[in-house]
DNA sequence: CGCAATTATGGTATCATAATTGCGGTGCTATACT
């Protein structure tokens, strides 16, 4: 058996070594146990269900949250000389979407959306076929964004049950145990084999930099792209500031800087996505859409301008450093009361009393929904539980779920505050919030520790401080070019 | 929450200030219609 795999890696992807974790998880697959893996960013996940696709009889499905990922993976194989794989998305025209449901079982890897798997007809389709493996890519989405941003992330364990209980595959880069516990108890697995392995990056520093207001922020992160080392990715969690921030750098003598967030055009996020990609951009000014399935080795340095509301997100976000092993550096700017924004943002996103009640009182089949002014979200989400719960006291249970799922958020955005202020070690920190122990001494191991920023540094010979003084006068004219508009 | 933008107010000009409102993040799919 061990023979034959080696012999597949070989062929098939043309390497001679396993990288960790992806030999057990590929033998615990193809033994046929359900499998929840976490393996660090970097680590060839994909490997993981590809090699297996191979060797097993039947269809591999893999439910991928973002079209863009199953795009580039669906190419990745093609390179590979894989002609039996397709993505059956939104992306099809209905010509190409009718070929591809009606010949199935000529695919062996097939890349899909909850989305779709929740569309009956498809599913219907896929029940005649024999699937050999269910692959759950990035699983942590189930926990992260099934409970309110995307419902149907919460179908899967029906899905997987009228799919008759094939063996399952999960995989992600971050998982506590509670988020390990959701993902199993979504997908109905019993009989887990879960293989978890460090979600340390000893190559990345943690410097948590606490600054006074927000002219204070600015003029920090200013001094910080300067001097570090790129490329780079800054977050923040408004698109607005992306791109203002991104046009301050620019001013700034950093010229090869883009913003990115969701609410740019398909083709313009492709475009700047690809140009960071081929060094082409040295700073990308993003919100959390960007980053998922982006594979850069040499990321110096993440910077938050913002922090997310909870550390796994964090750990995401800083863990596009420094894939290739170098050193590298994650810094979070904190203000007094930055905590407030992702707060705010969670309290207002699902829907009110008033409108829970009011929904579950219309006709279903008027059309008086857009008098409540839902925005899409809060509506998906009292379709889903419409749907779920067909009987009375409906209101009441939605009210309960809401408030069950801001108080976790509550939680969250709690323990990500603790980090930021604590003055421990940080990677201890967030090891312990993983509940994992720091094993390793690390050098450069981050701000309470002790960290020697130069190097992280780029040589910059002009005079810094005389650069510095004149952000301010930029600041000034850019912000009052957008008063004029 | 905290800040910016918009609207309301007062008293009766064409404005200064107060009060209110809005904004702030992640993506799938389906369908009608220029």
């Amino acid at each position: 058996m061990k023979i034959k795999l080696y012999d597949h890696l070989n062929k098939q992807f043309g390497y001679d070594m396993f990288r960790i974790g992806q030999e057990e998880v590929i033998t615990s697959v193809l033994e046929g146990k359900h499998t929840l893996a976490v393996l660090p960013t970097g680590t060839g996940k994909s490997l993981c269900y590809q090699l297996p696709g191979y060797l097993l009889k039947g269809i591999v499905i893999i439910v991928s949250p973002l079209l863009s990922l199953m795009q580039d993976q669906v190419e990745q194989l093609k390179i590979n000389g894989e002609k039996r794989v397709t993505a059956l998305n939104s992306f099809l025209e209905s010509k190409e979407r009718k070929q591809i449901i009606h010949s199935l079982q000529n695919y062996r890897f097939i890349y899909t959306s909850p989305e779709m798997l929740t569309n009956n007809e498809i599913l219907q389709k896929l029940k005649q076929m024999e699937i050999s493996l269910f692959v759950v890519d990035e699983a942590h989405c189930i926990s992260q964004w099934g409970p309110d941003f995307r419902p149907d992330y919460l179908n899967l364990s029906m899905i997987r049950s009228e799919l008759k209980n094939p063996t399952t595959l999960a995989l992600t880069a971050t998982a506590t145990e509670d988020v390990r516990a959701d993902i199993i108890k979504h997908l109905n697995l019993d009989n887990v084999n879960q293989l978890i392995y460090s979600v340390d990056r000893p190559n990345i520093a943690l410097v948590v930099e606490e600054t006074t207001n927000y002219n204070d922020k600015v003029n920090k992160l200013l001094q910080f792209v300067k001097q570090l080392q790129k490329p780079g990715i800054i977050y923040f969690s408004s698109k607005r500031l992306t791109e203002e921030m991104a046009a301050l750098l620019r001013n700034n003598g950093i010229a090869q800087t883009a913003a990115y967030h969701g609410g740019m055009d398909r083709e313009q996020r492709i475009l700047i996505q690809q140009q960071f990609l081929h060094n082409q951009l040295q700073v990308i000014c993003a919100t959390s859409a960007f980053g998922m399935g982006v594979n850069k080795e040499n990321i110096r340095f993440v910077i938050h301008f913002h922090m997310p509301y909870q550390l796994d997100s964090y750990l995401q976000e800083i863990g596009r450093a420094g894939r290739d092993g170098k050193k590298s550096i994650a810094v979070l700017l904190y203000s007094p009361g930055d905590e407030f924004l992702p707060l705010q943002i969670f309290e207002n996103e699902l829907p009110s009393d008033d409108q829970i009640e009011q929904f579950f009182l219309l006709n279903k089949n008027s059309n008086e929904e857009s008098l409540l002014n839902l925005t899409e979200i809060q509506l998906r989400f009292l379709t889903y539980y419409q749907k779920k719960y067909e009987r009375s006291e409906v209101a009441k249970r939605v009210k309960r779920i809401r408030d069950f799922r801001i108080q976790y958020k509550q939680k969250k955005l709690n323990e990500m505050v603790k980090w930021v202020k604590s003055t421990t070690c940080r990677r201890e920190g967030i090891l312990r919030y993983f509940q994992e122990q720091k094993v390793t001494n690390v050098k450069d191991c981050c701000d309470v520790c002790g960290v020697h920023i130069e190097n992280y540094q780029t040589y910059i010979p002009e005079n810094v401080k005389g650069q510095n003084e004149n952000w301010q006068l930029l600041l000034k004219n850019l912000l009052i070019r957008g008063d004029e508009k």
